[in-house]
DNA sequence: AATAGACTCAACCGCCAGAAG
DNA sequence: TCTTCTGGCGGTTGAGTCTAT
C-alpha cells in the first residue's frame, strides 16, 4: 500500500517496495545472509538504504511471517503483555510466533486499544484479578523476558518444524523458502542467515561486487521463481 | 453513483544502546 | 575515554481501502 515512491537526495529509493526489489532482497539474504545491513543494498543491487532493507525483510519477507486475522488467543496475549510490559512491542511480538513488532503495534493502535476503551476486555480484567490473587504472575512474566529471552527469533521462526500450527494463515511467501530448502537441502539445518548470522562462514571481508555477485550484472541467479506481490512467489 | 470520513498498515524518522576502533 | 558505526526500537505518517451517507 502506501507511500508514493520517491528518491532522496542521495538517489536512494523510498516508499513502496516493488516485486523486483523484493526478489533481489530475498534472493540475496537467503543466499548470502545479512552480514551488514548498511552494505547489503550495494551488494544486492538495491537502491535502498540498509534500514529500509532490514525493515522490509523483518516485517514482510522473512520466512514464517504470519499474516491475516489475529486469533482470540493472540489478542489476549497482546493485551495481557501490554498490560504488564507497556509499549515494548518487540518483547510482545516475541511471544507471538510469526508476528512482527510493527504488526502488533499496528493491531494494538487500530483495534485493541479502541476495543479496550469502549469495553474493557474481560481478559484484561481477569488478568488484573489474577495479579491481585497471585501477586507473582507479572513478576514471572518479567523474569521470563529478562532472564530467558524468548527464542522465537530468526532461527526458530525460519524452521518449518517450528512454524505455527495455524499454517493457513502463514504467508504464502513461505513457499519460496520451502522450495529453496528442496534445492539446498541444508537451508534449514544451517544457521539461518539473518540477524543472528551476519557473516557467513568463510567470508570475513566483503568482496568486490562485480567480481562475486552476478546480481549486479544483469545475469541474475535467483534461487527462486518470479515474485508477484499479489500472488506471492511463483515458482 | 458519488463523496466524505474512518480505518488499515507498510514504511519512514529519530533516538538509543552496544560494539569496535 | 571519546568517537563512530550499526542494529534495533517505538512513534508517526500518509496513501490505499472500506464504509456510511
Amino acid at each position: 500500500m502506501v507511500r508514493t515512491p520517491c528518491c532522496d537526495k542521495t538517489g536512494l529509493r523510498k516508499g513502496t517496495w516493488t516485486p523486483e526489489e523484493d526478489r533481489k532482497l530475498v534472493a540475496y539474504v537467503t543466499r548470502y545472509g545479512c552480514w551488514n545491513w548498511r552494505q547489503l543494498p550495494k551488494y544486492a543491487g538495491l537502491a535502498r538504504c540498509g534500514k529500509s532493507c532490514r525493515l522490509r525483510w523483518m516485517n514482510y519477507l522473512r520466512p514464517n511471517i504470519k499474516r491475516g486475522n489475529y486469533t482470540k488467543e493472540e489478542e489476549d496475549t497482546i493485551i495481557r503483555l501490554h498490560d504488564s510490559l507497556g509499549n515494548r512491542w518487540s518483547a510482545i511480538a516475541a511471544q507471538l510466533p510469526g508476528r512482527t513488532d510493527n504488526e502488533v503495534k499496528n493491531h494494538w493502535h487500530t483495534t485493541l486499544k479502541k476495543r479496550l476503551k469502549q469495553k474493557p476486555c474481560p481478559t484484561a480484567e481477569n488478568w488484573e484479578n489474577e495479579k491481585n490473587k497471585h501477586g507473582v504472575i507479572q513478576e514471572k512474566e518479567e523474569t521470563k523476558l529478562n532472564n530467558n529471552p524468548p527464542l522465537i527469533l530468526e532461527s526458530s521462526l525460519s524452521s518449518p518444524q517450528a512454524a505455527s500450527s495455524d499454517e493457513n494463515s502463514v504467508s504464502d511467501d513461505n513457499a519460496l523458502f520451502e522450495a529453496y530448502e528442496e534445492d539446498s537441502g541444508s537451508f534449514w539445518t544451517e544457521p539461518f542467515l539473518s540477524d543472528s548470522y551476519y557473516m557467513w562462514s568463510d567470508m570475513s571481508v566483503p568482496f568486490e561486487a562485480e567480481a562475486e555477485f552476478p546480481l549486479l550484472n544483469g545475469e541474475i541467479l535467483y534461487p527462486f521463481g518470479f515474485y508477484d506481490q499479489l500472488d506471492g512467489f511463483n515458482l
